[in-house]
DNA sequence: GTAACTGCAAAATATTTGCATCCTT
DNA sequence: AAGGATGCAAATATTTTGCAGTTAC
């Protein structure tokens, strides 16, 4: 398991086989920087606009496509990326974690010191993989 | 614990307070139906194209308000909407049940049955609702 | 009859695509 | 130098809002 924490920016682009420009260095930062889950308006904002709208998306994509960053499933329809902490590589994720939505700051963690439950499913369905999605209030609001 | 297999569509509207519209009873009709989630482009062909995209967003909007469905989180940014089975007031959903995606077909369903498994928050956290999204393969597709 | 609901138009927002230019290697 | 990445323009998709006409009760 490789902990991306540890690892400079570049080190992540390179292992990734991608180029070294200006916004993937610079999301990618957002990201390392951040302690929760980042959505494309967030990283509009802390970039000052610095970016296009287009290369937020694309630089998005690819980063999940490789692996660095993993979408959290939401209920209100706000897509919200985060950073892969464990083997994901390209096009195979697992994050199967926690991921805790505060209902007053909107913040959106991973939780990574939370063990996934075990779910039974019925007769037929096949399980590959686990989401939970907690929500209530975060340290900084309860 | 009220079912709502078990009640018609009138029943349902009236107990919500809602006026019984032809959009909303066809609509409601569609989930009473439906085994699986319903997105609103779902109910869209499901319509035939009979009613304004607005009316079924307005629609869906008063149904989840007042208790009659709820959304399904999702990692794929399509909000889909599933009838509440248990006791759900307006304003007040408690649908901590399992929601099972299917990788092959998409399909949505709410799996009743299957336990909701404890989740330990780090201190200072609240937890107020979990949700469990499990994919795979369903038992039509395995 | 009145309040609430619907449909249409349009605005606002979000996402995708094509292409010329620029940057990384 | 060459391939890939970016920025801009524009197409497409999604969601929201206002308002006039219609419907439920």
């Amino acid at each position: 398991m490789h902990c991306f924490m540890k690892e400079g920016v570049t080190d992540i682009l390179k292992k990734s086989g991608l180029s070294l420009t200006d916004s993937r260095k610079r999301i990618l930062h957002f990201f390392l920087e951040s302690s929760n889950a980042l959505a494309h308006s967030d990283i509009e904002k802390l970039s000052g606009d610095q970016f296009d709208r287009v290369t937020i998306y694309r630089t998005l994509q690819i980063f999940v496509e490789k692996g660095i960053i993993h979408t959290i499933p939401s209920a209100d329809n706000a897509v919200r990326y985060a950073l892969c902490q464990s083997e994901c590589s390209a096009g195979h994720h697992h994050d199967e974690h926690v991921h805790f939505v505060c209902d007053v700051c909107g913040a959106t963690f991973c939780l990574q010191h939370t063990a996934i439950p075990q779910v039974q499913l019925p007769n037929g369905f096949k399980l590959r993989q686990v989401d939970v999605l907690a929500s209530g209030k975060c340290n900084q609001c309860a």
